[in-house]
DNA sequence: GTCTATAGCTAGATAGAC
DNA sequence: GTCTATCTAGCTATAGAC
């Protein structure tokens, strides 16, 4: 088959289409603050600078553009999260560095959380059987090198065998949730979400969290035995 | 003032209007699965067995129809985690109660965790100033009862000094987002989310994680210097 | 590759009969 | 309180000139 025929155009690498790589920007953050439904293609246009019905020379349809947009950001996340897997440390260490990876991931672009979840909501129409794919593959390599990690701790006794999915959940609960809670979390945490040290802070509490949580010493509820 | 004229009929209790639960009753539904841009006065008034225009007599408008089933969800859940607030047991018992409660709410409607998880992401147009300040006020509470209790167990010396909206933000990752997961989370752990054993699965869970996070055996990051 | 123009539809909202 | 009918405005998408 011809080159770059499966994936559309995204790991082209090349300069690209710089009329596509901005429709994709402000797509991205249009997005991200209001979702798929939430969004027209008239203002997609004119945060580009383009008329409403060039826009389908580059995307067939809104929902081409869409998961363009998500097909970027997951495969930037899950490229950014590659180099921890494969570090040659010990199993705490590499999920100590993974975990910044992803918050680092997460902060970088800070529409990428609330896209992420967002993605999670819409049961699709998903009437684009090809680009959804790859969303869901990448994402699922994603969540694989994660627990492959999480699992090699508990192979070699380093970590409890808590349950994968679990606290792959519990991790993107505290990672992923809190980078797209956006007025809310600001409002709780009582200033930026994206501050050098708000983001510190959230590392330290997510690692904390995790080698409290993962810690051999068994954290043993206090039983509560029926209920 | 006349009784009932600050909160719409919230709190009226009374058999009220038929109609107007059964709107709220789809709406929610609808806005759930689609969030408020993706979902249309239409399917909302087909669900109930109604015309279109016979909405506008109950809400005058579609951003008031939302407001409202928000409210009513939000007054739900701040009703069913008053109870343990209120206990009079040792800080512990009352956290996992109110651990339990909360999620038994997200539980007994399963559309609750992705209607508030929504409601944070729209930065909302927010014309409507009164229903939304209620809306803001309930959730309000809500979390300063919780902060309440983390801060009444650190007081006892049961619990760490830990940053209460950091704790906050972490138990709503691992409560309301793994509720809102979706086929995501299905996928994730194999099996649907909201059966007895998966409910189950995920308190213990919650728990495990704040019991070790709380622990007054801090959890001490094994350091990581200058990053 | 961008434009103007427009098709075809659905959206939220209103008017007024019953 | 529900209906039919209708308004205006917006939407996605297409056609075809330049």
């Amino acid at each position: 088959m011809p080159p770059s025929t499966r994936l559309p155009r995204a790991a082209a690498t090349g300069p690209g289409d710089a009329s596509r790589d901005k429709i994709l920007d402000v797509a991205e953050a249009l997005f991200a603050r209001r979702g798929f439904a939430g969004v027209g293609l008239q203002e997609v246009a004119e945060g580009v600078g383009l008329r409403k019905s060039s826009l389908f020379h580059h995307f067939k349809s809104k929902m081409q553009l869409y998961l363009a947009v998500l097909q970027r950001v997951i495969c930037r996340v899950a490229t950014q999260l590659e180099g921890p897997l494969n570090l040659d440390t010990d199993p705490t260490e590499k999920l100590n560095a993974w975990v910044e990876a992803l918050i680092d991931a997460l902060v970088e672009h800070p529409t990428t959380a609330r896209l992420c979840l967002r993605a999670l909501f819409e049961d699709g129409p998903e009437e684009d059987h090809q680009a959804g794919a790859d969303v869901d593959e990448a994402l699922g390599r994603l969540v694989a090198g994660f627990q492959a990690l999480l699992q090699e701790g508990i192979d070699a006794g380093v970590f409890r065998a808590v349950s994968l999915p679990d606290t792959t959940q519990s991790v993107i609960g505290a990672t992923v949730y809190h980078f797209a809670s956006g007025e809310f979390g600001e409002l709780l945490t009582g200033g930026p979400l994206f501050s050098a040290e708000a983001v510190a802070r959230r590392k330290r509490e997510v690692k904390d969290l995790l080698h409290a949580g993962l810690g051999r010493a068994t954290p043993s509820t206090p039983s509560e035995p029926g209920e």
